[in-house]
DNA sequence: AATCTATTTGGCTATTGTGCCAAATAGACA
DNA sequence: TGTCTATTTGGCACAATAGCCAAATAGATT
């Protein structure tokens, strides 16, 4: 039995979760983050120097990407590693690449 | 030849421009829409309806997923259909639907 | 042309997100 | 203990986003 309760109301809940989720991802540090993630842990010099930014900044951004479920930290010493926890997202990203392709491409038929 | 340019700063437009796609999903009511359009087209007046918010809002919405290369609209008489313009989204929510278990079984897990 | 309906755009306020600095916390190590 | 390093947290200024109303635009219909 479907249940006709799909509407915007009664969803919203669940929508908001899942936005979590995307707006972690929504940032070019974030993302800038994940991507090295997905190469390994990394500890929050290490992103720190990468990016360029303060670490504070850096530290903030880890944190949203914590609360989102995307990752977890781990303390040796007295520096802390991060890890991606779910592996998925690097397939999820091909759709993004592939709505990025599919603009191209029209843009380019539009030129023609 | 794997290229050492891999720096936060080198790829900067392309994080900018995943980010934008990204930017356009994480929001609960253009979550809805796309999810909405997964079914088939619907004309702005539909979506204002299921969502109940202005028309002006969702038309401002239905603008930002276009930018984003998410959806196309098609004008017939004087209303506006849109459709999603890349089928692989549905897939790529899936994703963040794992992140959300996984979230919720270490939750449990912590409980125990 | 006048009017009706569907949609978009402008503009305003309220809310949220970002990034830096400074200060707090925590572990390592002398 | 004192200090050094790594990280987090608080707080503030600034930028970006969201949603509503009102006005503009565009097609349909009379």
């Amino acid at each position: 039995m479907q249940s006709l309760n799909n509407t915007y109301l009664t969803r919203k809940n669940q929508l908001a979760a899942r936005t979590k989720v995307l707006k972690a991802l929504a940032h070019p540090t974030r993302l800038f983050i994940v991507e090295e993630l997905e190469q390994g842990e990394r500890c929050v010099c290490e992103l720190t120097e990468m990016i360029g930014a303060d670490v504070s900044t850096i530290s903030k951004h880890l944190s949203v990407l914590k609360q989102a479920g995307l990752v977890f930290d781990d303390k040796r010493g007295n520096m802390v590693f991060y890890q991606l926890r779910v592996s998925c997202v690097l397939g999820f990203l091909d759709c993004v690449e592939k709505v990025l392709r599919s603009q191209a491409e029209d843009y380019a038929a539009c030129m023609r």
